[in-house]
DNA sequence: ACAATTTTTTGATCTTTATCAAAAAAGCCT
DNA sequence: AGGCTTTTTTGATAAAGATCAAAAAATTGT
């Protein structure tokens, strides 16, 4: 079986690309697609799973974009990511096979559905996977030591540019522009994932499109100056 | 081979209780034990590693206690956490086979490094050593999300309460007195952890103080009220 | 396409926390 | 033990960001 084959099965047109199998042989790819993925579509404003729900299955973003936040008790929440084509949602479940998380689609999305059980008895075959799989949690906790940095460290523009630089890194990473962003997410969602209010974001959205950083039109918003983002971003 | 010889060698007399190998049978407590747990003591005020060094193990703390941060450019620096006896230090280096932050001792402690080449064959030999392990991951990712909700949506004093509530029951865990906490890190590294400054965290003991709620003494906090805290942290 | 709702922008003001400064206390070294 | 360094406390002031408010813009449902 050849690969242009495989692209037409399930998630094969995905699966490749996903973070979760890089580095994969062929066969082993055909081997997680055959056995486990399962193709599901998630309509905008539906989540994908809720705090509390029992643990299952892993899910790779296949098109679309993700939300995740997470509930306090007074009803206060925090944005903990934002994820696209080829990231990983639910890995914070493993941890008490529920839920701590919500997962929200915030455009029409579709993912890949990967039964937690099936995964692991294939990690034990496949040490390559397994490995990967390591990985890919290591890297989740780095990712959100970042943000931990971000919240603790930073100044609300050097926030919101670390923000930006980062979402146009990953955008670019998948072959999009990585100058013309469009948000998926409301202010109020920025705010929540950086500490602040959503007037506070918008207000630094118009003062550095004022200082030409920036063309913000609503959510679309186009880089001008990547250089001087960078600058406020510390990374000289 | 008994238990009571077990508990004297290497790492026996901690590994049981380590969170790492927690259900595990007799056997491959032993296995682990044997193959792979080499005791290192660390002064304090010395590093375990730094940003950068290469990742060859993890490391258990036998006793003792650390604390984590990562550096930004600017030399601006974020504590990410503090780790006590049975926990684990160096998960974020698997992702990038590089530490990317760095471990201090903050007593006279003990570590057990455990070689993760050899951890991550072990993991595909028992199953159930290497399921243990990927919740251990992904409690690192919990916590950490946990870390974002304090510093993205509290304020100073229920982030202080916050951390106090969760060094206590820490302590407790481990059949301390959940009552009577001796602060190993100083009011800069508590800010840091925190997103606050030094002075805003003595200020704030001093007025927890005053309350009622702690009687602070440098160091020896001794918690006197402890629902009026958990009540500040919004567990109600 | 239009009314209703949600989101975004902007202004005025207030609150929280940071900054600067200096003294007091604690810890460390030999 | 005593001097030296580091840490902690406390006060006065400043700055960053939050809050309250209202209009403008964008999105949604029918």
């Amino acid at each position: 079986m050849d690969f242009s084959e495989l692209k037409s099965v399930c998630c094969g047109c995905t699966i490749r690309e996903l973070c979760l199998p890089a580095g994969l042989t062929d066969q082993e790819v055909l081997l997680l697609d055959q056995h486990m993925s399962h193709r599901q579509p998630v309509k905008k404003g539906e989540s994908l799973y809720r705090t509390g729900d029992a643990f299952k299955s892993l899910y790779a973003v296949s098109t679309g974009f993700f939300k995740t936040s997470i509930l306090h008790e007074d009803g206060r929440t925090q944005v903990t990511g934002f994820q696209m084509a080829g990231e990983i949602l639910g890995l914070d479940a493993i941890s008490a096979d529920r839920h701590v998380c919500d997962a929200v689609a915030l455009e029409d999305s579709v993912v890949c559905e990967v039964p937690f059980d099936r995964f692991e008895e294939l990690g034990q075959l496949m040490t390559n996977l397994q490995r990967r799989f390591n990985r890919t949690l290591s890297r989740e906790i780095v990712r959100d030591q970042g943000v931990m940095l971000l919240l603790g460290s930073m100044r609300s523009e050097e926030r919101l540019a670390a923000f930006l630089v980062n979402l146009a890194k990953r955008f670019s990473a998948r072959k999009q522009s990585s100058s013309e962003l469009v948000l998926r997410m409301t202010r109020e969602d920025i705010g929540s994932y950086l500490g602040l209010k959503l007037e506070t974001v918008s207000r630094l959205l118009s003062r550095f499109h004022d200082e030409g950083l920036l063309a913000v039109r609503g959510r679309n918003i186009q880089i001008l100056n990547a250089d001087g983002l960078n600058r406020l971003v510390g990374v000289a």
